[in-house]
Parts: structure tokens; C-alpha cells; sequence
DNA sequence: GCCGTTTTCGGCCCGACTGTTTTCAGTCG
């Protein structure tokens, strides 16, 4: 057999343009062509669809967006050779080390640039080593404040920069919010940033308040870094406040008069390239907008809620997980914004563990629990017996456990139990119990356990032919990925999308916070391939049939509508759907 | 470097805070 060739990917050329942009940016380039070069960077990163099939397709990458003739042949250069012959030579002019500057804060491309060429420091060693011996405050712009905030900062800069699962920022955010509405001189309070656009993880949180006076009130940010969890004063002023929790989060508190609620929701809710999108419309409108609101000239012509700021601008609301950019805009514009599902939409839960397996409830209150979430069924879907840590079943465990669903079925009401399973995808693509048995199940959800490290075409081969199975219903979580834990196992994703269209399988959006596995872009994938995803809980306690709200967010940030999803429907009309 | 039913050239989002300054540059979001 042939060696596989090393495909570049797209986060390769990601880096690579961004590593171009900051050596630009450090050597002094126009501060537009360095952000040409992060934007195509960031397009590239997001995109699902590999840059490399594209250019051995002979496909026209100028079409994606903030891709040029110059980047686009950039792209080739570095699939084709794995290089950049004009990243070689920023290189040779630049210390590339010089970047890792850029990731102490304070330091930009300026001072960075400044230090290199006045005392000849291209690593953060240098650099701690020229504040500790006050060398650094001695050049032109520099003073020893600026020089003990550098030698702090590099401390932060070498701890891994940590995000937190939303779930996780949920945590922290809720109390702080409590404990800012609690002062009398708040009217509102409520967090923007990527935590209100539902993003899988979050870096900081953003925090919007308003005050009882027209005036902004320094005392609202007094009152702010005196909450209990605050371990660090970053800056304060009247209406900015930045501060560190005990947690490590970083919150920044802005404090705006109500007559621009909406305008700065909008600013901080961001994300930053919506922003400088409508920021353009504005422009192009003859208006200005700003986090204080929507101006022409002088006069404010919207700024207290969002819908009014949107309004003007011409578009229809925008709902805060669709504003990244990716084409909301204009569809707001058209009026073609989609219907996005809501939890309310969900009328049950295709993916549950009993304490059968590795759950700790029993059916009786996994079923209780989701009546009590107005579902109309939940699936019980324990592993099967290949996953030895889970105490997967086997045949005979799976056969006793739909005879007691059957008797719980009769006695409850108001409650349909579904004969379900989580079956191992073997490495072969076979599945991991009989298909006699498989047959007899209302639901079969299957997934890989094992064998994470195949090449992307073995991978994308072992579930195709697990999908050959006549059975197979629902392929869980897709890429196996744990955030922050464990990477996703490379699969063709556009492959897996056709060929379970083509046999009439399905796939998941895990809500477990720590897989949200579809992710927003493979979900909106799915949407336009037309392909059903299930929204499952993968609940493994009876309480945890509620995240399965996280995967509604999830959905909702790949723009799926309560008919893209599978379990939106009754039971009836979900089981026409899975017949194959 | 990208982009365009106003443009193939001349634009490219806007404001707060800090530290260093005597009016502003750099950084950040």
C-alpha cells in the first residue's frame, strides 16, 4: 500500500497567514494588509471543508470570502510545497520569535518592535529579564508602571490562556449577575459577549449594565470590583471596569445610559466581525454606529433595544447565536432569516443512560424526569458490551431490559420509554451486537470508542460500512472530541453527511457541554446538505436530561430550524423517518 | 491585501483606558 500523502490542513495555513500577519504587523506593514491576512486566516480555520480538496479540484478560492488573488495563489503555494517562500523571508528579517511577544498583553507590534530593535529582545526570557533588571524603562515610551505591567503579564502569557466550557462560564456568571442587580443604582444587567451567542467555550465574560442616572455611575464599578470573588483589579474607570475572578475569568463590566441599551448589546455582544459588517452598513447608510448608538451626525436615530438599532439599519433582528458573519446579514437584509429551534421544539430525548450500563438512575426515573420536562418519550440507550468501562450489556442484558421498558410502558403514562442502544462501531465497521437484536430496537445510535488514531480515510471507511447496517439509525457524537481533552478523530465529514443521506441514517448534536459534537459549523453542513441531525442529551443521571439545552444552542448557532431536527417530531412520524 | 448597482482606486469600525505624555500613542475589545 501506498504512504499516505500528508494532506496540509487548514488549520496549517491558518497559522501560517496568521504568523505572516504578525510579522507584518511587527515589521511596520499597512495595519489593513495585516488584517487582510488574519481575516483569510480566520475564514480558513472556521471552514469545515478542507482547503486542500478545493485546490486539487481546481475550485476558484477567491469566492470565499476576504480571499484575494494574492492570498488564494498563497493558499496553493502552501498546499502544493507545505511552504510560503514570503514567510521565509518575513523570517529572515524577523525573529519569528519575536511573535511570541504579541501574546503578552500590553505588548503589541509597536513595543514589541520597539524592544527588539533598542535592546535586542526577541523572547519572553529576554524580556522578563530586561523589566527584572529596569532596563526597559529606560527606553523612549516606557516607564517603570508600563515595566512592572509587562513583567506581570509575561507571567500570565506563560500559563496556558484557559477557556471555559459555556456550561462551566454559566457557573461564574449567574452569581455575578445576581450580585450586580442587587445594587439599587442598577436598572440592568446582562452578559454579552461570545457566553449571550452561545459559544461551545468562553474566554471572558462581558458584562452590560445600566444605571438609575443619566450620567454614567463610578459607583456601579466600585461596586463591581468589590464583589467577593474578585481576586485582581485590571483597570476602572466610570463606565469600564475590567477585573479577575478567583476562578481565573476575566469580566469586563460596562456601564452605558439606557438610551444606548440596545446599541451597546449589540457592540458587546459582538462577535467583532458582525460588528464591523454592520458598522459598514451604517457607513454605507450615511449613518454612524457606535456602542452608544446609531448616529447621523449629531442626532441619535437608534440606540435603546437591538430590534431599533437593527430596524434602521434595514435588517430584520438578528438573533445573537447567528452573529458571526456567516452570511446572517444578509439574510436579514432579504428577510430570510431562519425560524431557529427552541428547546420548547423538543418533544423528547434520543440518547439516555440507565444505571443499566454506566448511568446512575434507574429507567423508572430517567422516564419520570423527562415527563416532567414535558417530553412525550425518551430513549434508553445503554452501551453495548464491547465497552468494558461502561459495563456495556450484552445480548441477553439488552433483551431483559426491553422486556422491563415494556412493563414500564404499560404502567406509566403521559411517558413513551424507546427500546434504545449505544452499539460500538468495531474497527472493522461492524456493530457490536446481533442484528436480529438490533432489528427488534426502536432506536440504534452507534459510535466509535475505539480506535481513535486511524488515517481519515480508514476512519471515514469504518463508519461508512457501519452505516451499510440496515439497522443503523443515528451516528453519536460524530467526531469524538472532548474540548479541552481529547482532539476529534479525523473523519471526511462532507463523506459521512452524503453517505448518510444516502442510506437513510442520521446524526447527533451531543449536549454534553464538554462535546457539543456536532459543532455549529458541521451542523449548518448538515442543514445544507439536508441531512436531520437528532439533538440528544446523553444524559447519564436523570437531572442531566436538561443540557440538552446546550445542544439546542449549538443547533441554533448552525442555523437549524425545528424541521432540520429529528426530535421535534411526535414519536409516529420519527419512526416513518428511521425506517430505512 | 481585499473589495466594489456609487468605485478597478481609495477607502478599510469605533471608543475606553493606561501610561506616558503636556496633547498623545499604544493596546484592547
Amino acid at each position: 500500500m501506498a504512504a499516505e500523502r500528508v494532506q496540509v490542513t487548514n488549520a496549517d495555513i491558518a497559522d501560517m497567514l496568521n504568523e505572516m500577519a504578525n510579522l507584518l504587523e511587527i515589521d511596520g506593514a499597512n495595519p489593513f494588509r495585516v488584517r487582510a491576512y488574519r481575516q483569510a486566516a480566520l475564514t480558513i480555520a472556521t471552514m469545515p471543508r478542507p482547503l486542500a480538496d478545493m485546490v486539487e479540484q481546481g475550485e476558484n478560492l477567491t469566492d470565499l470570502p476576504g480571499i484575494g488573488e494574492s492570498i488564494a495563489a498563497k493558499i496553493e503555494e502552501i498546499v502544493r510545497t507545505g511552504k510560503l517562500d514570503q514567510l521565509e523571508e518575513e523570517r529572515s528579517h524577523i525573529p519569528p520569535q519575536l511573535t511570541e511577544l504579541l501574546r503578552v498583553p500590553s505588548l503589541g507590534p509597536k513595543r514589541a518592535s520597539v524592544l527588539y530593535k533598542e535592546l535586542g529582545i526577541t523572547s519572553l526570557e529576554q524580556l522578563k529579564q530586561a523589566a527584572q533588571e529596569q532596563r526597559i524603562r529606560q527606553v523612549k515610551g516606557f516607564g517603570p508602571k508600563l515595566e512592572q505591567t509587562i513583567l506581570k503579564d509575561i507571567e500570565q502569557a506563560q500559563q496556558y490562556q484557559r477557556r471555559y466550557l459555556w456550561a462551566e462560564a454559566a457557573q461564574i456568571a449567574r452569581p455575578l449577575v445576581e450580585y450586580l442587580r442587587a445594587n439599587d443604582r442598577v436598572k440592568r444587567v446582562d452578559v454579552a459577549g461570545s457566553y449571550r451567542r452561545g459559544l461551545e467555550t468562553v474566554g471572558d465574560l462581558d458584562i452590560l449594565a445600566i444605571g438609575t442616572t443619566d450620567t454614567p455611575d463610578p459607583a456601579i464599578g466600585e461596586y463591581f470590583v468589590r464583589y467577593p470573588s474578585v481576586k485582581e483589579v485590571i483597570s476602572r474607570g466610570d463606565t469600564r471596569s475590567t477585573a479577575v475572578l478567583a476562578s481565573g475569568m476575566q469580566v469586563d463590566l460596562r456601564v452605558m445610559p439606557a438610551e444606548s441599551y440596545g446599541a451597546a448589546m449589540i457592540y458587546f455582544t459582538g462577535s467583532k466581525t458582525h460588528n464591523i459588517h454592520l458598522r459598514q452598513i451604517a457607513l454605507d447608510k450615511g449613518l454612524k454606529l457606535s456602542e452608544y448608538g446609531l448616529f447621523r451626525g449629531e442626532e441619535r436615530v437608534a440606540g435603546a433595544t437591538e430590534q431599533e438599532v437593527y430596524r434602521t439599519l434595514g435588517l430584520d433582528y438578528i438573533t445573537p447565536e447567528l452573529r458571526e458573519d456567516r452570511g446572517e446579514i444578509e439574510a436579514a437584509a432579504q428577510g430570510q432569516l431562519p425560524h431557529l429551534v427552541t428547546l420548547e421544539d423538543i418533544r423528547g430525548d434520543l440518547q439516555a443512560h440507565s444505571k443499566a450500563s454506566d448511568g446512575v438512575n434507574t429507567i423508572e426515573e430517567i422516564a419520570l424526569a423527562a415527563r416532567a420536562l414535558g417530553y412525550a418519550y425518551v430513549t434508553i440507550t445503554d452501551h453495548s458490551r464491547r465497552l468494558r468501562v461502561a459495563r456495556g450489556l450484552d445480548p441477553r442484558q439488552v433483551r431483559e431490559q426491553m422486556n422491563e421498558i415494556d412493563r414500564l410502558n404499560a404502567r406509566l403514562e403521559n411517558i413513551t420509554i424507546l427500546k434504545g442502544a449505544e452499539v460500538d462501531i468495531l474497527k472493522d465497521g461492524s456493530l457490536d451486537l446481533p442484528d436480529d437484536l438490533l432489528g427488534d430496537l426502536d432506536i440504534v445510535v452507534c459510535s466509535v470508542h475505539s480506535s481513535f488514531n486511524l488515517s481519515k480515510e480508514q476512519q471515514t471507511e469504518r463508519i461508512i460500512r457501519a452505516m451499510d447496517n440496515p439497522h443503523f439509525n443515528i451516528l453519536a457524537h460524530p467526531t469524538g472530541r472532548r474540548l479541552g481533552e481529547r482532539q476529534p478523530y479525523e473523519v471526511d465529514m462532507e463523506r459521512l453527511m452524503l453517505a448518510a443521506l444516502e442510506r437513510g441514517c442520521y446524526m447527533e448534536i451531543n449536549s454534553q457541554p464538554d462535546r457539543l459534537d456536532l459543532n455549529d459549523k458541521h451542523a449548518h453542513m448538515a442543514k445544507t446538505l439536508g441531512l436531520k441531525l437528532a439533538i440528544s442529551s446523553d444524559a447519564h443521571r436523570a437531572d442531566d436530561l436538561s443540557v440538552l439545552q446546550y445542544g439546542v444552542m449549538q443547533a441554533r448557532r448552525g442555523w437549524l430550524e425545528p424541521e432540520d431536527v429529528l426530535n421535534t417530531r411526535d414519536w409516529p412520524e420519527l419512526q416513518r423517518l428511521l425506517r430505512r
